[in-house]
RNA sequence: GCCGGUGUAGCUCAAUUGGUAGAGCAACUGACUUGUAAUCAGUAGGUCGCGGGUUCGAGUCCCAUCACCGGCUCCA
C-alpha cells in the first residue's frame, strides 16, 4: 500500500501501482470522466500514471472538457463515416459526444447485430489510419437544405429547417464524409487512437416516443490505448459493485418473476432498512417532525379530489369492491391532507411538520424497472410541512440542511436540480412565479450550486431534487422538495390566522432518502457491500477454532448480543482460514477468532474486514469500541492495528 | 410501452453441423478438531424460463409469451 496525500490534506491508502485515474474516480465517487491530468509531487502526469510510492497528489481541474468533447465528437463522425461505408443506405440522425464517450443514431434497413460492432470498429480504425483532415465550411440555409436533400439525409434537412433564422449552418468534412455539425473537432482522424464500440440501443428520433425508433450505437475512445484499457477495467470493477449482484450475493433482497418490480426484503436487507428508518426517526424527531400513518388504499373519490385519478389513473393499481373503485396509494399526500383536516388548525400550529414512512405503488413501465433503483412498490420517507407564506424560505432551508446532514452521514456527494413549471401545469402563473422564486431564493441564499431544468416540475408545483450517483455514474433522484400549489386548494385546507379569518396554508412535500429501496441500492454500490458497522446486517462474526471453543463463543455471543450488537457464529468443523475467507466474502466489519488462548484469557482475537488482523483485546474493550463506532455511525473503523 | 440482447442445477458457466444434459462452488453425509482468505472423500440435485410448432429426433431451428440486461420514452 502507498499513502497519497490529497490537496485537502486528507490521506488515502491505495495499493501500489494504482493509477491516477482510479484515484480520481474514487475521490469523486464516480468515473473520472473529466479528470484528465493531475500532479504527483508537483509533476504533471496523465491518468494512466501508476503511483508507486507515497506522494502528494492533486487532480487538476480536469483538462478542458471541450478538448475531450471535440475528441469524442470526432470519434462519432468517424463511426458515422464507417457505417456509411459499410451500409450506404443509412441515414444519419444525430451523434454527439457524451460523458465518457459518444453515440450516433442511424436509420437503416439493416438491423445492427452485435457482430456488426466489430466490423464497424475495424472500419473506424481504417479511417483513423487514413489521417483524414477535418475541414469546416458554412452554407446559406437554402443551399444547405438542398445539399443534404441531395445526399438523402432527411433527418439533417429537418434539423436545418428547425434551426433559428440567424443560425450559422456549418459542416465538417473528413475525406468524402460530410456532416452537418456545429463542432468542434480535433484536426485529424489520426488523433483518435483507441476506439471501442460498447452497445446497441434503440432511441426515438428527437426523443419522441411517437416518432420513429432509430438504431443507436454507443462507443468510447481515448487518445491512448492504456487509457481505454483503464476505462474498461473501471467498468468491470463497477459491475462487481452492482447492487443487484451484491443484493443476491449478500442475501439482502430478492426479485422474483412473480412480482416484477416488487422487491422482497430478505432478513439481512431488512436489518439495513430498519436501521435506516431508525436513523431517520431520530433525525426527524430532533428536527421537530411528528409521524403519522395513512391507509395503503383509499377510494376513488379521494384520488379524484387530489387529481391523481385524472393524471395517473393508468399507473395506479386499482380494484373494485362492493361496487366502489379503490386505488392503492401512489403517493402519501392525499392521506396526509385528510389528516390535516381532522382538526381546526391555527397559524400558531405552524410550521407543522408531519412525516410518514409510506409504502406506495406505481405501475411503472416494464422497461423502466431497474433493480432497487426503479421499482413498482417502494417506501417513501415522506413529510408534509404546512406553513404560512412567509415561512417558505426558512422551511426550505431547514429541509435542504436536513437532507445534507443525512447524505453526509453516509459520505455521499450529490448534486441539486431545480425544476420549473411544465407545459401541463395547474395553477396561476403568479403562484408559479412566487413558488419558483422561493425555491430558487433559498438555494441561492444557501450558496448551493444547482442545475436548472426548465419545464421539468410536477404539474402541481416546482421542485428541488437531490441526485445521487450509482457505481457506473448513472444518477438517480433521491431527495426532493416540492411546493404543492394544488392540494391545499383541492382539499380546501384552512387555518385560522391572526386576523381570525380562514386562510389557505402553504404545503411542501419532501423526502430525504426518496425511496428507502433506491437509497439502499445506492448505499450498496457506494460501499460495495461493505456497510459501515452501524448498518451491517452482521456486525460481528464469531469464528471458533475447534469444537471445544463453542461454549466460550456462546458466552461471547451472549454478552455482545445483550449490548445490542448483531452477532453471528460460525461453529462448523472447518479450518479457520476457510471460515475467515467466507466471513470476508460476507463483508461484515468484524470477525472474532476464538481458540484456546482467547478462552483462557477471556479475550477475543479481532480481525477487521478492512484492516485485517488486529490482535487480541479484552472482550469489554472490543465491545466498547465497537459500540462507540456504531453510536457515532462512523464510516471508518475505530480500531487500530496493534504494531 | 419501444429497440436490441439474454434465459441450462441454489450460484457461476459448459454441451460439435439438431442425436437424448455436464463441471466447479454451494447443499447433504462421513472423516479430520484445525490459529488469520478455500481439508479430504462420498451422495443427491435439472420438464434446459413457460406454451406451441417443424422434425424420426429439439437445450440447439421457427412462432408466441414471461422475466431479466443495455438503451429510448416515462418517473406524480
Amino acid at each position: 500500500m502507498v499513502k497519497i496525500t490529497l490537496k485537502d490534506g486528507s490521506v488515502k491508502e491505495v495499493p501500489r501501482g494504482t493509477s491516477v485515474y482510479d484515484v480520481a474516480a474514487s475521490i469523486s465517487g464516480r468515473l473520472a470522466k473529466e479528470a484528465v491530468v493531475g500532479t504527483v509531487n508537483g509533476k504533471t502526469v496523465d491518468l494512466s500514471y501508476k503511483i508507486e510510492s507515497n506522494c502528494e497528489l492533486s487532480i487538476l481541474k480536469f483538462e478542458d472538457s471541450e478538448g475531450s468533447h471535440a475528441f469524442r465528437h470526432t470519434s462519432s463522425h468517424i463511426m458515422a463515416q464507417a457505417v456509411k461505408r459499410l451500409f450506404p443506405d443509412t441515414q444519419l440522425a444525430i451523434g454527439p459526444a457524451i460523458d465518457n464517450g459518444f453515440y450516433y443514431d442511424f436509420d437503416t434497413e439493416h438491423k445492427f447485430v452485435p457482430e456488426d460492432l466489430e466490423r464497424i470498429e475495424a472500419e473506424m480504425n481504417k479511417i483513423v489510419k487514413e489521417d483524414l483532415k477535418l475541414e469546416r465550411f458554412e452554407m446559406p440555409r437554402e443551399e444547405a437544405i438542398e445539399f443534404m436533400a441531395q445526399l438523402g439525409e432527411n433527418y439533417k434537412v429537418e434539423l436545418i429547417n428547425d434551426l433559428p433564422e440567424d443560425a450559422i449552418i456549418s459542416f465538417y468534412k473528413q475525406g468524402d464524409f460530410v456532416d452537418l455539425c456545429a463542432g468542434c473537432h480535433v484536426s485529424s482522424t489520426k488523433e483518435v487512437k483507441s476506439i471501442k464500440l460498447l452497445s446497441l440501443a434503440g432511441a426515438y428520433w428527437r426523443g419522441d416516443e411517437k416518432k420513429k425508433m432509430l438504431q443507436r450505437i454507443y462507443g468510447t475512445s481515448f487518445p491512448k490505448l492504456s487509457m481505454l484499457e483503464e476505462h474498461i477495467h473501471m467498468l468491470e470493477e463497477a459491475k462487481k459493485r452492482d447492487h443487484r449482484k451484491l443484493g443476491k450475493e449478500l442475501g439482502l433482497f430478492a426479485m422474483m418473476e412473480e412480482g416484477p418490480g416488487f422487491p422482497f426484503m430478505l432478513p439481512k436487507g431488512m436489518v439495513v432498512k430498519n436501521n435506516l428508518l431508525k436513523y431517520w426517526r431520530e433525525v426527524h424527531d430532533r428536527a421537530d417532525y411528528v409521524e403519522i400513518e395513512t391507509p395503503i388504499m383509499l377510494n376513488r373519490h379521494l384520488w379524484e379530489t387530489s387529481g391523481h385519478w385524472f393524471h395517473y389513473k393508468d399507473n395506479m393499481y386499482s380494484l373494485e369492491i362492493d361496487g366502489e373503485d379503490f386505488a392503492v396509494k401512489p403517493m402519501n399526500c392525499p392521506g396526509g391532507m385528510l389528516v390535516y383536516k381532522t382538526e381546526l388548525r391555527s397559524y400558531k400550529d405552524f410550521p407543522m411538520r408531519v412525516g410518514e414512512i409510506g409504502r406506495v405503488h406505481r405501475h411503472e413501465l416494464s422497461g423502466a424497472l431497474h433493480g432497487l433503483m426503479r421499482v413498482r412498490a417502494f417506501t417513501q420517507d415522506d413529510a408534509h410541512i404546512f406553513m404560512l407564506p412567509e415561512q417558505i424560505k426558512g422551511e426550505i432551508i431547514n429541509v435542504v440542511n436536513l437532507i445534507d446532514e443525512i447524505y453526509k452521514t453516509f459520505g455521499f456527494s450529490y448534486h441539486v436540480e431545480l425544476s420549473t413549471r411544465p407545459e401541463k401545469s395547474m395553477g396561476s402563473l403568479e403562484d408559479w412565479q412566487h413558488a419558483e422564486d422561493s425555491l430558487q431564493g433559498a438555494l441561492e441564499e444557501m450558496g448551493i450550486n444547482y442545475k436548472l431544468n426548465p419545464g421539468d416540475g410536477a404539474f402541481y408545483g416546482p421542485k428541488i431534487d437531490f441526485h445521487l450517483r450509482d457505481s457506473i455514474g448513472r444518477t438517480w433522484q433521491c431527495g426532493t422538495i416540492q411546493l404543492d400549489m394544488q392540494l391545499p386548494q383541492r382539499f380546501e385546507l384552512t387555518y385560522i390566522g391572526r386576523d381570525g379569518e380562514k386562510h389557505q396554508p402553504i404545503v411542501i412535500h419532501r423526502v430525504a432518502f426518496g425511496s428507502i429501496e433506491r437509497f439502499m441500492g445506492i448505499l450498496i454500490e457506494e460501499f460495495a457491500g461493505k456497510f459501515p458497522a452501524w448498518l451491517a446486517p452482521v456486525q460481528v462474526k464469531l469464528l471458533t477454532i475447534a469444537d471445544r471453543h463453542i461454549p466460550y463463543a456462546l458466552e461471547v455471543s451472549k454478552k455482545l448480543r445483550a449490548q445490542g450488537i448483531r452477532v453471528e457464529m460460525d461453529d462448523r468443523a472447518e479450518k479457520i482460514g476457510f471460515k475467515i475467507r467466507e466471513a470476508q466474502l460476507e463483508k461484515g466489519p468484524y470477525m472474532l477468532i476464538l481458540g484456546d488462548k482467547e478462552s483462557e484469557l477471556g479475550q477475543v482475537s479481532v480481525r477487521s474486514r478492512d484492516i485485517g488482523e488486529l490482535g487480541s483485546l479484552e472482550l469489554d474493550v472490543f465491545a466498547d469500541t465497537l459500540l462507540a463506532e456504531i453510536a457515532e455511525r462512523a464510516l471508518v473503523s475505530k480500531f487500530e492495528k496493534k504494531e
